[in-house]
DNA sequence: TTTTTTTGTGCAAACGAATGCACATCTTTT
DNA sequence: AAAAGATGTGCATTCGTTTGCACAAAAAAA
């Protein structure tokens, strides 16, 4: 009662709802006179088109659906941000969900989605997430699917990455020319790419610089408590340690409490580089040297890249692959090059 | 052409759509048997009632609408954390915008809202925001609205606020009890209500303990910029000063920095005490004492009470407001009390 | 003046689902 | 056997737009 439509339009002038559809959208073929009139009308009386029957009546509509594995997670609410921005400036809205790591919540966040009818979606897997008939089911429906940062190696469509590799690859040769000889790699499950890359390119960071791959040092270990557990065996089992090479800057973080309550220096005996430049990389003492994710430029190109699809703009059959350039952040828990 | 239709499926089983309707929604006037092939029809072709449609004819629609003043931001993630978890479990869409601490956007947000007929609005307002119409037009549409944790005066709506004098009070009080005597406040602008409680709630502590309650000790440096512009000009000129309570952690753990930097060991020459209790508070050097605000209860609750407004489970008159308690998270960063 | 073209409107049928009402058919009651 | 009730379906309309097509009225050309 409160919202008024077309009709009502239509009949306060005495024009057919026709006429003043095609008024509002300025059709050539209405007259300026009617136009004027009624796009008057439509102001003073706040008319607002019911979005639900235009695009019931046009079939297509405006809202992208986003399925992030965490939200309370500096990188993943810079890449929404980053997603928001492109989006709005765009006219898109955003259907949020959240998989919290968890794949039956996933699985329902697609649901939910192509119930929504959104027009595409974009998406990153959970770390539990096996199967992925979810994803091809996105697929199947004509929906458009852009995976973003962790990707799913089941599914073929767009995906828009962080350049893991030589992330990995230019932070561990860093803390070689500044002399660390023995660095250890706390990693996550190789399952996921952007683990697997990180790892690759730590490893061929060290072959590269001829310095031993030890399995040994290489360890899953992407959690506190993981962190609270492994760091002090490392440590105790291998006295000439000298680095470690963490998957995430909460990680590195906790790994620096530890090191520095087992009595090491750092930088001066054990280096340690964090992977995304969250804000806590600035508060730890010393701050913490990283790898900037660019999350926020991640986001607008997944969303930009999304978008070029969904209106037909980009046309590459296949798989279109972003990749976004990672920057090693030099702060105080590495040491300077040795010249 | 990919999506089934109950007209398909009517056609299909030689029914009419009504009765096609009215079988998948099991009315009682539909036949066993009839009702059985309907949805094993509906089952195996993978029929999906389009969600624009019937919101269309029903005029009710379960899409809630959330703005959130700043999301790369470990309260307001949280908040959205909990806020999606009881939506979804009562089977609401989220649709995301992000005023990202901006006027103009926060009225960009409210327009994308109500264009996209949300069934209610979850907002914290920007620092920015002076005027209040847009959110008056969210009323004036019919729209439920609940404020949360940032709060709108200039508007009578529910709300779910933080319990921030209590907060405030009591960390300064635990402070004074360790024997601090002249504690400075880093607080944000007195026009938004959580810190102008927070400010009461740490006046009234000193009050109550006897101790004197400088202005000059009482800031506003709610960023990083102004902490470290200000917190260097305070020590400076008070030697006496022995304590910060600050409006978050981020300044917290800046205020940390430069208090060690100026030579003062924390807690034993300074105390210093954040407000959230965000992650950040682990990594700190000593750990960061700080005021739990349980953003993802706050974010359930605030959903619950919208939906309930919704659903006209809530059926109180005029405003409704929630309380949500803080807590007073003990780290390191706070001396022991003195017996 | 008549025919053709232009110009502006309106009619009606969609889009996919929900629902009051009418109507057959079958069962039960009188 | 006739009337009344119960049971299951279908018709038609509605929600608010969009859009192909027809069609008046006015302007231009013949």
């Amino acid at each position: 009662m409160s919202q008024i439509t077309l009709k009502d339009i239509a009949k306060a002038l005495n024009l057919s709802p026709s006429t003043v559809s095609r008024a509002m959208k300025n059709h050539p073929a209405i007259s300026a006179e009617t136009r004027a009139l009624v796009q008057e009308y439509a102001e003073t009386h706040k008319y607002k088109p019911n979005t639900l029957a235009m695009q019931l009546r046009t079939n297509r509509n405006t809202t992208i659906g986003v399925i992030v594995p965490e939200i309370v997670h500096y990188f993943f609410s810079t890449v929404l941000a980053g997603i928001q921005q492109e989006a709005e400036s765009e006219g898109y809205n955003l259907l949020f969900c959240h998989s919290n790591e968890d794949y039956a919540r996933e699985v329902r966040s697609v649901e939910t989605l192509l119930d929504a009818r959104v027009c595409g979606i974009l998406a990153s897997q959970s770390k539990t997430t096996e199967k992925f008939d979810h994803f091809q089911e996105i697929i199947d429906n004509d929906v458009h699917l852009v995976f973003f940062d962790r990707i799913c190696t089941g599914i073929n469509t767009d995906k828009v990455v962080v350049d893991d590799y030589a992330g990995a690859y230019n932070a561990v040769e860093h803390m070689i020319h500044t002399g660390c000889q023995r660095i250890a790699f706390l990693g996550s499950t190789p399952s996921m790419p952007i683990a697997n890359n990180r790892r690759m390119g730590y490893e061929d960071a060290l072959r590269k610089n001829k310095l031993p791959v030890d399995k040994n040092l290489s360890r899953i270990c992407d959690t506190v408590d993981l962190a609270r557990e492994i760091v002090p065996k490392l440590l105790k089992s291998d006295s000439l340690l000298d680095a470690f090479f963490c998957i995430n800057d909460e990680v590195a973080a906790y790994c620096m409490q530890i090191v520095k309550s087992a009595g090491y220096r750092i930088p001066e005996d054990i280096s340690v580089c964090g992977f995304t430049n969250s804000y806590i990389t600035e508060v730890t003492d010393p701050t913490l040297t990283t790898v900037d994710q660019h999350g926020f430029e991640m986001g607008k190109v997944a969303a930009r890249l999304l978008i070029n699809r969904i209106e037909g703009k980009e046309t590459k059959p296949g798989v279109v692959s972003r990749l976004i350039k990672t920057e090693l952040v030099l702060k105080g828990s590495t040491r300077e090059v040795v010249q």
